[in-house]
DNA sequence: CGTCGAAGTGAGTGACCGATCACTCTCATC
DNA sequence: GATGAGAGTGATCGGTCACTCACTTCGACG
């Protein structure tokens, strides 16, 4: 509420910013704007999944009207792809870090590092929830387009950044889905001996 | 179309069988009907997921009008359930089948044994997308539960009767959880590298 | 036959959502 | 200061959906 002051009300001339005085202009450009969007979109996303958010929430997110939002993307639809590709940019990148982390070792600590990265990433849960959404939604041919894209980078950089071997990044996706699992259907903290057996030994984020 | 004549425009005298004479009654009992509906329900959510599929559309699959669907259930998280609790009551089924076929074996003979009944078990990928559905909208608390406790009958299940130990059956499911994100992404058949990585060595259903 | 409870439905209703459109406001440039 | 292109919005429309209700049909039983 307090962030963002409307800017009808403001007690400026237009377009000059209180504390500099520099000239600050009070629209953006569609460019700047669009990832931005994507930001809120998978804020709102993560928390409905695609069909029980609606266009109007993203706009809320991104204070901007949903009308616009229309003129920034094609659809609901592209709305969503630029959020999942915004969602593996992130992944990537802390995929990436971890590698780093780990550097001239066995591919099997490289792997093992990225896997620790990626489960402090998703210490919100926000970046796994949307690809749980967007494997519920990729019969819809541009998001299962989009997944295929991000899961396609995921893998070949896990593959080439730890040398390991085919099973072994195998292996590392596979428990990668687990993760998934555990966090939707709210797995952890459960006493239960099947929970257990489930998540024993993955890595808790936070 | 053809399999279920209209009730009305039968010419028959009401409730008698044109096989065998034996009267029939013309109206069922709702609980007789419940499980039926939940079968129409399996088909209708795994086509569309929660909420892209409507109660009408249910209705349909199990020829009864919408607002009838409602009187044998308390609304539609309801009928979701069922289908949900029938799909695990299928799987199951399933896993038994491939425990008894690898009697007096190995664990790991078991476990594959198990694998095999579940990749043919879900050739048709009814089964499979509704569970996908499932995670995707696990926060409904009714639905959660259901999703919980249908893994843990399969995961207690995986365990006691193979008698595996706990590293080997998250095996199991993880690997399982990866099978789902391989035919939800429609990951089969691509002939890139990464898919080969993420497919390779996995059973194809059908 | 008559009747009563259960099976089953047609016709809504209120709420909501994606998309569109006409419109205003902003600001760089001349 | 005039102008035009782009930023941004309010109002609205056509359509859909979960859910309700009054109503009809069926059939078991006395």
């Amino acid at each position: 509420m307090s962030g963002a002051q409307s800017r009808r009300n403001v007690a400026l001339k237009s377009g000059e910013c209180i504390v500099t005085h520099m000239p600050r202009p009070v629209l953006s450009s569609a460019e700047s704007r669009r990832p931005l969007v994507a930001a809120a979109a998978i804020d709102a996303f993560a928390r409905g999944g695609f069909h029980a958010t609606t266009v109007a929430d993203v706009a809320r997110g991104a204070k901007i009207s949903s009308a616009y939002v229309f003129k920034l993307f094609s659809g609901k639809n592209a709305v969503f792809v630029a959020a999942l590709e915004r969602c593996f940019d992130e992944i990537l990148a802390a995929l990436e870090r971890g590698a780093d982390a780990a550097e001239e070792q066995s591919a099997d600590a490289v792997l093992d590092a990225m896997g620790a990265a990626y489960a402090q990433l998703i210490a919100d849960r926000r970046l796994l929830l949307l690809q749980v959404h967007a494997q519920s939604v990729a019969d819809v041919p541009e998001i299962g387009a989009a997944l295929r894209a991000g899961l396609a980078r995921v893998t070949s950089f896990a593959k080439t950044r730890s040398g390991a071997t085919d099973d072994e990044v195998q292996r590392f996706m596979a428990f990668g889905q687990l993760c998934h699992l555990i966090v939707t259907a709210q797995i952890w903290d459960l006493p239960d001996d099947w929970a257990k057996t489930l998540t024993h030994g993955v890595r808790h984020p936070g």
